[in-house]
DNA sequence: TTGAAAGCGCTAACAG
DNA sequence: CTGTTAGCGCTTTCAA
């Protein structure tokens, strides 16, 4: 492997510029010089150095990737592997910016600043604004997931969370069930609200009544979802939901343990839908029903936009909302007659 | 924020050289310009150029992570966990190198060269080893993760294998248990060679005998552990094993179904133990009884060895085993009396 | 169509 | 203790 330009330049008998100029795709290169060149580039095995590219000023290359989750997320894996088409397609590297490494005097901005990282997604919930200001300002292209921030350097990409509940609800009705409860998730939370609202919205288009006291609060997680089920078991038997959409597919298991726990069972007496399939989902008894949001477009999209946004300044504010899909397994049965 | 070292000079009142020192801790300046300099840094939060620096010739403090296995491998989030920690003590970024980026023409080790990635940690099953002979002939300081790959420049982490089969195998001895199969993995694979190892040698120190049609074959897959486990079952009952070790969850998790679906119970007629402690294995029913591999650990000891091996030349074949331990949950029971 | 040379921001001799 | 200066490998005017 030739060790520099130099060292290619003079092994094909020409300058440094033009083995430069033939690298970077100039057409102001003869033909011949042209192939002469890259040959001698392919023999010696030859690779630009990265870091004098980004030096030099222009691209570095380089996106990061930022999570307020955590690594655990259960979607950071597909996230990823959705982007990693988008980045082998458009040619990045991506950096990983770790939340442990920043704080107030040394936001993960700066880092990208320091390390010419040409643009981020970020990914989860909604929690240190502070650090978005920072980004938004900094004119940095960001692309959010699942947050609805925007801004003039900064778009968003989520799943049609509203369309999704609508699924939900219209397959349970055509499954004859009438009432139809919610466990919400944490509605101050871009999703835990757009699921919300799509609760009413598909009650709506099916034309049934929303009834307060049919919904229930959890925060997304299995044990929230016990609790917020068991609130639901203390209707009167009559007025018991039949059905119940959840916010999540750990918080529809935790509502699965609640009813069986109550000597009910999933889904003689009371059908589940959950939200994400995730991995779990398929794996428990009996799998679940639930939407499956498609975080490998999420992540392919992501990238794209954000290319978008690094090599064209006038693109601004772009947004995308994925399609999601009901997969249906074994939570779900008719309703019984009324 | 200063642009760059010439604008902290000016400010500061010295010559970049100056700020150089200062910002890379020689002790060849007076406190008191050190202390100007300083102030001046902190004002205009001043960020060294990480190109130019890796330009110059010095460390880029880029480390990268490649995976044979695909992003969907459930160790991949805490390896990573494990991996941050570490790499923040160190002052390391982390470079996320995509297979779909690589083949014959252009390897991982060549983009790691190109890029100044310092060195790499590798996980997954041994599948390419063009790659990894390329790998240890370039010099590039690598941490293979369960591969028992050793070199001038490389090592490897790996957990207790053999210790964890051993320890299995000791526990339901104390359960009474006498008839004690084993569902193997691949056994081609490092861990899966290892982990039959120990079962052989759990078995020695508990003074049972070693009995070939006590072993099944899968390749650590839910679907192969229950086939597996479905060939176990054909033994005459007076034959049958009371126990079963698996070479992973969800194998063991196979294994599982194919005894309910025998009409058998877990662990009531059989008693079944894991290995891997992923996610699924608390949240299934009964909760699985199986041996936690302690990834976060392994991430971080990888990056610790990887930085000896990175500024340390005489640093050679480091190899790290990690402890397991035995998570008891709901699968396991006492032997039923002979 | 080609090459010489400046310079990106930084570090490390070396001189003072 | 401090500053001058020569590059690191590359891209990009600009001149030939």
């Amino acid at each position: 492997m030739a060790t520099n330009i130099r060292d290619v330049a003079k092994a094909a008998g020409v300058s440094v510029a033009t083995v430069s100029k033939v690298l970077n795709g100039y057409t102001t290169v003869s033909q011949k010089t042209k192939e002469r060149v890259l040959r001698i580039v392919k023999e010696t095995r030859f690779q630009p150095n990265a870091a004098a590219r980004a030096l030099v000023g222009r691209r570095s290359m380089t996106l990061g990737i930022y999570l307020t989750t955590g690594l655990t997320h259960p979607f950071f894996a597909s996230i990823l592997s959705g982007m990693e088409l988008a980045l082998k397609a458009k040619g990045y590297d991506l950096i990983y910016l770790s939340q442990l490494t920043f704080n107030k005097d040394y936001s993960f901005v700066r880092h990208c600043q320091s390390r010419n990282v040409e643009g981020v997604v970020i990914f989860g919930f909604q929690e240190d604004d502070a650090y978005f200001k920072e980004l938004l300002e900094s004119g940095l292209p960001s692309i959010f997931i699942d947050m609805d921030i925007v801004g003039q350097r900064a778009g968003y990409i989520s799943s049609d969370n509203v369309d999704a509940m609508c699924h939900s609800i219209s397959y349970l009705r055509e499954l004859k069930h009438r009432r139809i409860a919610f466990i919400a998730g944490i509605v101050e939370s871009y999703v835990g609200r757009l699921r919300y609202d799509g609760y009413k919205k598909g009650l709506e288009i099916a034309g049934l009544p929303f009834r307060e006291d049919y919904v229930a609060h959890s925060i997304f997680t299995r044990e929230s979802g016990y609790s917020a089920m068991n609130s639901l078991l203390e209707l009167p038997p009559a007025e018991r939901p039949t059905a119940v959409v959840c916010c999540s597919d750990m918080c529809a298991i935790g509502a699965i343990d609640a009813i069986r726990d109550a000597g009910l069972s999933v889904p003689g007496d009371i059908s589940v839908i959950g939200f994400d399939d995730i991995e779990l989902a398929r794996n428990v008894t009996p799998a679940l029903t639930t939407i499956r949001q498609d975080m490998i477009a999420m992540g392919r999209k992501a990238v794209e936009l954000l290319d978008e946004l690094i090599v064209d300044e006038m693109f601004a504010s772009p947004t995308a909302i994925v399609p999601t899909e009901l997969i249906v397994r074994d939570t779900c049965a008719p309703a019984k007659e009324e």
